[in-house]
DNA sequence: AGATGCAGTGCAACTCGTTGCATAGGTATG
DNA sequence: CATACCTATGCAACGAGTTGCACTGCATCT
């Protein structure tokens, strides 16, 4: 439901071809909603054929011809209306609750190894995002309108990323306890 | 690809049939695996077909029959064959954060109230998991196996509903001063 | 010279998840 | 008395997301 809106919003911001939509995904908006570059050739011609957008076909040398998007007013209109309307709120998938939770039933200490590897990568993660902070917002007293709000979501995703290596880290520390005692 | 396993676990825990699955995904499970009554028929039979399950039909008077479900040998065998693998970390994925990227485009006081409302449902999940918390783990220190592991899933969720509702007031607090400024 | 990676679009097949509906008797609520 | 909900299973259709593949041509690395 939401891809579709996804893109409006990046395209809004600035016109690309689904290519270049696919590098933003992984880049920037696709942090909060992930898609690969199928789903994002696939809805991006259903969009176009609802008219919510218009392409325009570039030759290039060397390299394949692209279809730049844009956003028609068609498309602003849907943009808006769905501003408007509620979302469902974020739903908590985690394979690694299940996991822990039947972690009893096999090798503890596998599963305690998986933990510490999700660690790692969620680590990662909330470094990319403060090196994205520090270097797009460093006074985000001073900020204002759509740089605000890019600033808000990217501090959802640091917040994100910090309560689960919090959580990490207390089971690991629990886990280590329980074999130790 | 994990509902399977969350099932396994579940049923490992105590038999029960697609229904009472159902409810138990509802009020535990479910908090970190969401699924439906549909996607478990529908997973259970597959299992069953597998061999990972079986299942005994029991005649009851005044409601329908139901079948319920027992872990085989071989769920058992596949169950911690999978807890040694490894999981995809979590994605988060978040229509309220694409929302408010493209707020400038809309009406952000809309959006804004959207944001408060979303607030007000983690709120509400939150106080359900510490409720949970309260009754079941009241001394979390003695906690040792299963139970332990159960808790810290129980954590997880505590720690991710804490952390939504702290960024929906970080959201709302920025959004209200640039309002009023 | 060969392999890998990037830019660019796309098809086909599949799994996963959602929604609406059907059936059926029992119990509670207004 | 009618409405609605609970237990219990399931089909059918759809929509969303994933995976694997195909084609082209340039640039870079080994």
């Amino acid at each position: 439901m939401a891809l579709e809106h996804a893109i409006l919003v990046s395209l809004t911001e600035r016109a690309g071809s689904g290519y270049e939509l696919a590098r933003r995904f992984d880049r920037s908006i696709g942090y909060f909603w992930p898609a690969t570059h199928q789903q994002i050739y696939r809805v991006l011609r259903r969009m176009d054929e609802a008219g919510w957008v218009t392409h325009q076909e570039i030759a290039q040398d060397g390299r394949p011809d692209k279809k730049v998007y844009e956003v028609s007013d068609a498309g602003r209109e849907e943009l808006t209306r769905w501003l408007a309307e509620p979302v469902e709120p974020a739903i908590l998938r985690d394979g690694l609750g299940v996991k822990l939770r039947g972690a009893s039933l096999g090798d503890t200490s596998a599963v305690l190894r998986e933990v510490e590897r999700h660690r790692a990568h969620h680590a990662t993660r909330l470094e990319v995002y403060r090196g994205i902070q520090r270097r797009d917002f460093p006074k985000p007293d001073k900020l204002n309108g759509r740089e605000l709000h890019q600033y808000l979501v990217l501090r959802g995703g640091i917040r994100a990323e910090e309560s689960f290596v919090a959580w990490c880290d207390e089971v690991i520390q629990a886990m280590r306890s329980e074999r130790t005692s």
